[in-house]
DNA sequence: CTCAGAATGAGTGTAGCG
DNA sequence: CGCTACACTCATTCTGAG
């Protein structure tokens, strides 16, 4: 067994070439967001040709809009008969009615207090944007329209109704809607703290708000001033901080935001190939943090191109051991006697959470049994091409197979078996795997706990998926004390609940399944039964952003996506809870 | 109903080249 | 620098068999 990855190009790091690299923070960079023209608040197509006479009768009856207010907006409209110009104005009318008080249902720090401490000063169009929108609303489809109205003239505002649309997903039905909406409120009720938190508490949730409006406006093609000055780019290799070779390790110093700085500590994944602006704003969201961007082909044998962004210290890291295999070789011996000299392949592509069908393996045997010796080089193309896209690799003369479950585990870093069983079919499996981390990879960023906490550790673990930061952070000989693990699919908490129970676990593991569940009391009482959270892990969803949905690659603001937001509101609220203590 | 197979590109970034 | 070609991507939806 040749180990050594003789034609390995991925290895060729320059480690050399700087044995201190300095990274810096970023810019502030809320002083270019929201720059937001007036010009373009029109009301769409307009195409309703109803008269002011009957806009006035549906606005009153059927929306239950005040008359007066409507006769109102109606004298303002002037020339226009278009309906859905006199609900524009009447809905600007009615904001304006209730903007010099808090509104109805919102507590004092949402909307207003942005204007108190000041955070809208560093906004370069800053009177602009509760007017936009509110015309946004009325921008909106019909459907979108109706729902909003409906749930303005429930009393919520519409800036809920618009989150809750953004949050809930375009076919949300009123009454999911207001589901949404009181659980926030509740949740928002619920955080008195709140209230006696620093400026940049508020600031971070007024950001939060202004960012689904902002994204909000983007997705209906208007006008956003450029921003893409200071977009994140990727690391050219993908080594993030540092990776450790056989040469030692780079020395590495990086400094941490203010109010990124724990407890907890925490660490947030997605997908590095996300659709532009979005890394931008999940690290505008995690305190400034600026994303550590790893290519997993650096540390396995599989390529998984992730950014992390986390408030660890990266220094005296280490790996896991014994150390995956880094090449598919390696990992996989029995493919080395049937794989042909023309695929080149030393690394397999990212996993992901569909595998390729028996019949194109067919195509591809039949394709290359036309030939004794090599096949020519179109052939030779076509199916080295359908391997890369499939992760095909070679199982026989003229044989390519897709991947077993077990061989997926293990190239992931979790044990043999991990998802076998309980019922769980073949293609869930690799669909809970193809989601998971990279064990290794994440195990070698959360390594340097195992000395910041030698008792073991609390861990609040989101979208836990099939426990990849459970499997990391156990191998790691770091001790679970109490596992609070928020996971929806059901088939995933049982696996998790299976290694747990096998590993014999002596903590507590408490499972939740719908994160919106967990408010700031449940968080509360879980942190006063065991004194605080020391870890916050969570690769949300990435569904809206991975290049290989065809069909809802919507970014952050989309249906699955868009739990990132309840990743950052369950941290800011741990960490001010623990920043309390 | 579950399960597996097959069809369904766009968006993004990079390398290469004049 | 601008252009082009190329490589890669934690997926969704429909269909049909059992």
């Amino acid at each position: 067994m040749d180990g050594n990855a003789s034609n390995d190009e991925s290895c060729n790091i320059d480690w050399d070439t700087d044995d201190e690299r300095e990274i810096g923070n970023f810019p502030p960079s809320s002083s270019s967001s929201f720059s937001v023209p007036n010009g373009d608040v029109n009301a769409g197509s307009g195409e309703g040709c109803s008269s002011a006479g009957s806009a006035k009768f549906r606005l009153i009856y059927d929306m239950k809009f005040p008359e007066e207010l409507v006769l109102k907006a109606i004298e303002q409209s002037g020339e226009t008969e278009d309906f859905e110009s006199i609900l524009e104005t009447v809905l600007v009318l009615q904001a304006l009615e209730n903007s010099p008080e808090p509104q109805k249902n919102v507590p004092s720090d949402q909307c207003s207090s942005a204007y108190d401490d000041g955070f809208l000063d560093d906004l370069s169009d800053s009177d602009s944007w509760c007017e936009s929108s509110i015309a946004d609303a009325t921008n909106a489809e019909s459907a979108e329209d109706q729902r909003v109205l409906a749930l303005t003239n429930m009393e919520y505002s519409v800036e809920e109704a618009l989150i809750a649309i953004d949050r809930c997903g375009p076919g949300a039905s009123v009454a999911e809607l207001t589901d949404f909406i009181t659980a926030a409120q509740m949740a928002k009720a619920d955080d008195v703290f709140y209230k006696e938190l620093p400026d940049e508490s508020k600031k971070k949730r007024k950001l939060y708000e202004l960012e689904v409006l902002k994204k909000k406006k983007r997705e209906r093609g208007a006008y956003v001033a450029a921003e893409d000055n200071e977009t994140i780019r990727l690391p050219i290799p993908m080594v993030g901080f540092g990776l450790p070779t056989a040469e030692g390790s780079t020395v590495i110093h990086r400094n941490l935001p203010e109010a990124a700085i724990g407890p907890p500590y925490f660490y947030y994944e997605n997908v590095a190939l996300a659709p532009k602006g979005v890394w931008d704003t999940i690290s505008r969201f995690l305190y400034d943090v600026q994303p550590e961007f790893v290519d997993s082909k650096h540390i396995c044998a599989a390529a998984r191109k992730r950014g992390y962004v986390h408030n660890l210290p990266i220094d005296k890291r280490f790996m896991l051991v014994p150390l995956p295999p880094r090449t598919i070789h390696d990992a996989l011996p029995m493919t080395k006697r049937w794989w042909p000299s023309w695929d080149t392949r030393t690394k397999l592509n990212c996993l992901q959470t569909c595998i390729g069908s028996a019949r194109l393996t067919d195509r591809i045997r039949k394709a290359l049994e036309n030939y004794e010796d090599d096949p020519p080089k179109n052939v030779q193309k076509y199916v080295i091409d359908q391997c890369k896209k499939w992760n095909f690799v070679w199982v026989g003369r003229n044989k390519v197979a897709p991947l077993e479950c077990d061989e997926v585990e293990m190239l992931l870093g979790f044990p043999k078996n991990h998802t076998r069983g309980g019922g769980i079919s073949r293609t869930d499996r690799y669909k809970s795997l193809g989601n998971s981390f990279q064990v290794d990879t994440v195990a070698y960023h959360l390594s340097v706990l195992r000395d910041l906490f030698p008792g073991g550790i609390n861990l609040l673990s989101l979208f836990s998926g099939i426990g990849g930061a459970e499997v990391a952070l156990h191998r790691l000989g770091i001790r679970l004390k109490n596992v609070v693990s928020v996971e929806i699919s059901e088939v995933n908490r049982n696996i998790v609940r299976s290694w747990w129970e096998q590993t014999n676990q002596k903590g507590t593991l408490i499972h939740i399944a719908d994160v919106q569940k967990l408010n700031a009391d449940r968080l509360e009482q879980y942190m006063a039964s065991f004194g605080g959270f020391d870890l916050i892990v969570g690769g949300s969803p990435c569904n809206n952003l991975a290049g290989s949905n065809r069909h809802h690659r919507d970014g952050l603001e989309g249906e699955h996506s868009s739990l990132f937001y309840d990743y950052f509101r369950i941290l800011d609220l741990v960490k001010c809870m623990m920043n309390r203590r």
